[in-house]
DNA sequence: AACCGATTGTGATTTTGGTCACAGATTTTC
DNA sequence: GAAAATCTGTGACCAAAATCACAATCGGTT
């Protein structure tokens, strides 16, 4: 069961779904959308729900969009001898993504899927490149967005690259506690490219 | 020593250094820039040497831009636990960066340090800044960039997580088989995430 | 040419974390 | 609510890689 709160303006006409404001919100944090533009991006964002383990993205497909996490989760993972290598996790108001079959427009070797029941907003890839035509505020916001999503991915290296197991375990509870609150333990076992095993072991330990 | 080709117009008019063109011939790959605005990134790149071990960037200090090596290699690093961890390398025609001082403007944690005689055009926070700010194009040259490094950086992750120490040895070899060559094998371990000893093992059976 | 520092190779040893196996526990599904 | 599937915990064992130690080699400098 779910209400969407309704914001009006004085003439009582309806303006923003609870959705969309949560959107606005994560948008605003990038601090370059003004009303109009904001209206022009929520104009061309479809709203969708996916099922737990449904597929948002298979690998052999083509990319086309990106995903704004309303509420649910979303797995980032790619098959590999033939075990599932998650590689990012995308919580609420986060942008799921998988941007090297979006940008090259090759076929992903990743998959996106819905580790619980998932409502997204969806952007696709032929609508985000009108966007990025009709204004420089929305490159802009790409450009910054892309900074941001650069700036996670270079942490996550350094975790993979530097830290020991129990080490990547901390990294967790300090950096992002609610993935260990979400998120079964044999799918952050892969993420921390650690052992379920060990994992679970040195969790024990706490 | 060196030579620089200058090219010229009918008039015999100076138009561009054969450095000039090495950077042109790199931002095209991104089909963004036209003559004009080139110009303009141009006008605000400043050429700049380096001699082996001397450092671009230093950690503790503000990142004050981005470097475009012209030629030699540059390494980015961060010291933990005492060892020099090498976190990327880039050669000639690549943008030697370190994104997050740059981005959050905090204090870089990280090093740049010429790893041989280095030639290179430097661009400022504050001009990179003023580029974005004057046509949609820089932005959009600045979103393309980002989206090339975010994928490289995706792969780098992929290896640190998922292969083992020879098949990063076989990555190395495949697909940046210009770092073998280069750089020394010390870093190499340390970029893969592995013991030098373990490295240099690998490289024994080949 | 001789020196010094940086880099690499290699053996011996130790440790860590992976693998295997199986039992509980927890969720999902019908 | 029972069955099935998924997820987690834990012990025993093993293999792979880290560590330690030292020699050899390479590169640049005076």
């Amino acid at each position: 069961m779910e209400f969407n709160i309704i914001i009006a303006d004085q003439n009582g006409k309806e303006l923003y779904s609870e959705n969309e404001i949560i959107l606005r919100k994560a948008l605003d944090k990038f601090n370059v959308l003004n009303d109009t533009e904001f209206s022009d991006f929520l104009s061309v964002c479809e709203y969708m729900e996916f099922a737990k383990k449904q597929y948002l993205l298979k690998s052999g497909n083509y990319n086309h969009g990106i995903y704004f996490v309303i509420s649910g989760t979303v797995g980032l993972f790619e098959l590999i001898d033939g075990k599932e290598m998650y590689q990012n996790f995308f919580l609420e108001c986060e942008f799921a993504n998988e941007l090297k079959s979006l940008t090259t427009q090759t076929p992903s070797t990743k998959n996106l899927i819905a580790l619980s029941d998932t409502t997204l907003f969806h952007l696709s890839r032929k609508e985000l490149l009108e966007l990025y035509e009709k204004s420089i505020s929305f490159e802009r916001l790409g450009r910054k967005l892309l900074e941001h999503i650069l700036n996670a991915q270079n942490e996550i290296s350094y975790v993979l690259q530097s830290l020991k197991p129990e080490e990547r375990y901390s990294y967790l509870e300090n950096k992002r506690p609610n993935l260990l609150n979400n998120i079964p333990l044999t799918y952050l076992a892969s993420y921390l490219g650690l052992a379920r095993e060990t994992l679970s072991r040195i969790r024990a330990k706490r």
